[in-house]
DNA sequence: CCGTTAATTCGCCAATGAACGAAGTATATC
DNA sequence: GATATACTTCGTTCATTGGCGAATTAACGG
């Protein structure tokens, strides 16, 4: 039950939502989410750890970048679902396709993608 | 996004959730949901309509009984596949377990199922 | 070692939400 | 019409949540 509650709890913020549908294209460090979101570093670090406290994502450290990524495949049933649930709800909303557009340029942020932007 | 929100938002709440899950098995009256929670009137009226604004659950009125029941097969994908999400999840938590349990008994409340109870 | 960048933690504030009881509405029944 | 039952609305209280900035920790680069 808890489980539960916390998956939709997470999931039922705007910007936690925008979050895990920007996971959809590959892992993004916080910095890039902050960039997306415009909100300040302790807000974006306060609901990743929300996202990641509900399972919905895993985080990876690469020196001073922390890399978030949605719950894989192993994930536990519960999670998987709601993942699927929100990504197909939210594919075509407008505001996650600004943010798909957007995330192409935040992406130049990313050591590992230097000057990769413009390419789509 | 908002309508994806407001039901991630209305499962989010434990009282909401097992109310959900008690009308797997047929629609119940508001004062039935009220025994069933143990929680006043106006707190599970509020409920209801939280759970109503979100398209999860319908309701007809007939005579003085208001009567809900799970959003119906016609309903946006959005809204039946949430639903199937948190039955899903949550149908084998011993509360909601208990809860199905103490339906057989607050059922008797409801004026067409008179002394039915027991039967299971 | 010092400065910079990335992220977290902490304390604060405003807004939201869940709970209640009291009062009001609606619909029966006496 | 009076009374009882079912439900809603309103106002209040208390806890939670989302937001911020300041201070702190961690890791790299001169």
């Amino acid at each position: 039950m808890r489980q539960v509650l916390t998956i939709a709890k997470a999931i039922g913020d705007e910007s936690r939502a925008r979050a895990l549908l920007a996971l959809r294209s590959g892992e993004l460090c916080l910095c890039q989410i902050i960039d997306l979101l415009e909100l300040s570093p302790s807000t974006v670090s306060k609901h990743m750890d929300v996202l990641q406290q509900a399972g919905l994502v895993e985080r990876r450290k690469e020196g001073r970048w922390h890399y978030f990524r949605l719950a894989n495949h192993q994930a536990a049933p519960v999670v998987r679902r709601a993942i699927k649930w929100v990504l197909e709800s939210l594919q075509d909303e407008p505001v996650v396709i600004g943010d798909a557009k957007k995330l192409c340029c935040v992406r130049r942020k990313d050591p590992r993608e230097l000057s990769v932007c413009y390419k789509g």
